[in-house]
DNA sequence: GGCGTGACTATACACAGGCACAGTTGGCTG
DNA sequence: CAGCCAACTGTGCCTGTGTATAGTCACGCC
């Protein structure tokens, strides 16, 4: 937990983690097989076994990965402001925000502290604004619940608006309808106001979207990739 | 949806619909196994292949048995109010949305129907009250998304607030948190009103409802099993 | 140079899961 | 009763999948 390589991350056991990650996210866990994931990673199915052991020591892996890099997004996304996600979902992070997903509803091992991790950045960022809260953790739990389920349907809500979720365009429409439909006060006026002003016009702008190539991702800052270090 | 065929849906096929019913919402369509359905209802693995066919059949035939079934409720419950279902659901009809919520989240073929169905409700309720709407189309995909997440992530969001989310205690808390979360506005106002005070009581509530003469929205009707009929 | 170590592969095995097929039973109709 | 149909079962095959094992290759270190 201690360095970060970067680079080294990029070869064998960090491409195959990155392959099942995809493949439990679009697939889900039992559907994905590892010569799946094998393929996808363009190794033999050996050496995936290898290097996770099991299926389930590489779907952990999955989890603790994903749950740490995820938990930052979401803490700058909620400190931020109150909107699903940031203004724009990286290629990379993207397919992070649809395995945790994924996994929240299967119930993967590490879901509940996933959960439980929104649940607890979400109930202090309600804390700061002070809404008349009854029971502000059930408003916790039921608003992190509401934005996760944006995006663990976020292939019909993106069918829905005719957009990619993840999509600079995406973001904004739902970010805008969220402010629209979400109680006032649970993102502060102003800034929801400057966040309204800021969004209607991004349709328009043509956006920097990631690189497609997923083989050379030397770009290091279009939306944080938050890398911790390895397993 | 016409007859209600209450015993002879209680027999062979029907019995084996409802075991894979609960089989693919607790556990997934892929990690389920024919033979585990089989089991469950009590029969033969034989069987389940003479009436269904194939395990795509089984799939098929609980997608249109519950998305039947479902969008009667959901109708119901967005017409009477806002809030994420009625009051209580039964133990009959739980399993139903937890089916619904997976095969939305996995991609069973009658996801899209289902979804775009459940938007075609909210947008109509939408459209009722009339909030300053510039998307209105893009808030009912995410107000649906919303509701739906609640139900999809109905593990936790139960772990979260050490209830049943199906129970009366469950909804009830549910349906505050969403009345405090949600723009007002959305439900109009007095009948939100009564909406809280009614909920607030719940819990203390054992069984027997001793309800006010004003909230005159139709009869609780503790379970409403709603049995389209088979196939 | 010898050599251990770790990334990586080929092959194989055990087993589970979907599906086919040939029955058997029981009830209904002529 | 004969005939038939549908519900239901036992059994087995074949593929796919997880995993174990043995082997190859490259590289760093004494």
């Amino acid at each position: 937990m201690a360095a970060a390589p970067h680079s080294s991350d990029l070869t064998g056991r960090a491409r195959i983690r990155n392959a099942a990650l995809r493949q439990f996210a679009e697939r889900g866990f039992a559907a994905t097989t590892m010569r799946d994931v094998a393929t996808a990673a363009g190794v033999s199915p050996a050496l995936v076994q290898h290097h996770f052991g099991t299926k389930d020591g590489l779907r952990e892996a999955c989890d603790t990965y994903a749950l740490a890099a995820y938990i930052d997004i979401a803490e700058r996304g909620v400190t931020k402001g109150e909107l699903p996600d940031g203004h724009h979902i990286g290629e990379e992070a993207s397919w992070l925000v649809r395995y945790l997903a994924l996994a929240l509803v299967e119930d993967s091992p590490a879901a509940t502290a996933i959960f439980e991790a929104l649940v607890a950045v979400t109930e202090g960022h309600l804390r700061t604004r002070d809404v008349g809260a009854t029971d502000l953790h059930a408003q916790a739990v039921v608003l992190t619940a509401m934005r996760l389920g944006v995006t663990v349907l976020h292939r019909h809500v993106g069918r829905g608006l005719d957009t990619d979720v993840f999509s600079e365009e995406g973001v904004a429409r739902v970010s805008l309808a969220s402010l629209d439909l979400l109680a006032p006060g649970l993102v502060d006026t102003d800034l929801a106001e400057s966040w309204r002003a800021d969004l209607t016009d991004l349709p328009q702008r043509t956006g920097q979207s990631a690189d497609p190539s997923e083989t050379a991702r030397s770009t290091p800052q279009p939306t944080q990739e938050v890398p911790p270090d390895d397993v």
